[in-house]
DNA sequence: TTTGTTGCGGGACAAATGTCCTTTTAATTT
DNA sequence: AAATTAAAAGGACATTTGTCCCGCAACAAA
């Protein structure tokens, strides 16, 4: 549940101190909550991230919100918005403070002309992404809450991450109170 | 929900026939409800649909399923499994009777490696993938099933394709007897 | 200390969905 | 037509999840 892409990284690293001009990548910041893209709007830039946590949810128009991922180092934001040139699907927003460079459109979308080495790499992030998206799909589908439940407080357990009783209830798809019920039922 | 990419499909078909060596891409024929892939099998093929419609589906350990998508002509199927290199992720049966180009696994990869233009095509439809998997997954986790139940009714409406009750249960992830309540409560 | 204020947990009830099983209907075979 | 099988519908009850709301503990402001 929280991923990170460490070939994404070094690659970005690489690209980012070879650079001429400057400009078309940017080391960007933000405070713990600030959103670094909003559901609905236009992008402006794609992001990799450097550092710290950030929450990839959807906000439903019933006010409920569904977290589809946390990513973390390495990991690239925007990049299916700026692929089929489409407002942001879903909000993304700092878990932690971030840092993350900053890639102009025009310019990650030159790279993608030219770079078959950034294809490749996109492509498996890209089928990683769906692998866990469709997997966790279904088993959320399928089982009641307390099975994706336990594979959450694994995670917590080794540290990975420390995530909000309200974050984990809408990375399950679910109420708080249904989670706090699920939560007793374990032990 | 009935997925089709006729820019794969026209791009398989000028490659099949500028093909020297047909054993690298041949045509295969399954009739209705038999299986293209198994889930945690090896794949061995890279399959283009023609024609006709498939369902892919995850089977759970609890018996249940889970459909993700019906994919028809120009979709491409094993994709994940070949850039990963990992077992069949979940399972692709012939809705109908489907024929469908199937490109050998270290062809599908030298293509990847020289052919910038498959890479984008790939790109696009697997960012077009998870545009729908996850907000469908979304919207089934924070809705009640009425709500994404009018939306296949649309499609049925325009002759789209016409699916079994039990596929539409699989579909939206619910028993047959909720969909039967939820297909009540509508009128 | 007192007074909010906020976050968290949980009780009580309602709504949604699942399970099991029977009935009904439609299609197919003999 | 009769018999058989398959697909669809739904009744009755159990389980899961949501909604609403209250109380308690922690903490900050007065």
């Amino acid at each position: 549940m929280l991923r990170k892409n460490p070939s994404f990284l070094s690659y970005i690293e690489r690209l980012y101190d070879a650079m001429p001009r400057k400009e078309d990548i940017v080391m960007k910041t933000f405070r713990k909550g600030e959103l670094l893209f909003a559901q609905g709007q236009d992008p402006i830039k794609v992001f990799i991230v450097k550092e710290g946590v950030t929450k990839c949810y959807f906000s439903e128009d019933n006010g409920k919100e569904y977290i589809l991922e946390f990513l973390s180092e390495g990991e690239i934001l925007g990049e299916l918005e700026a692929l089929r040139t489409i407002p942001c699907l879903c909000n993304v927003a700092a878990v932690s403070d971030v840092q993350a460079y900053a890639l102009n459109l025009p310019f990650f979308k030159g790279m993608l002309e030219k770079d078959l080495h950034l294809n490749h790499m996109l492509l498996n992030a890209l089928a990683e992404r769906i692998i866990n998206t469709s997997s966790r799909s279904s088993s959320q589908q399928l089982y009641t809450i307390g099975h994706g439940l336990s594979k959450i407080l694994e995670l917590q357990e080794r540290q990975e991450i420390s995530i909000s009783k309200e974050d984990m209830a809408a990375y399950l798809g679910v109420t708080l109170r249904s989670l706090n019920r699920a939560l007793k039922d374990l032990d």
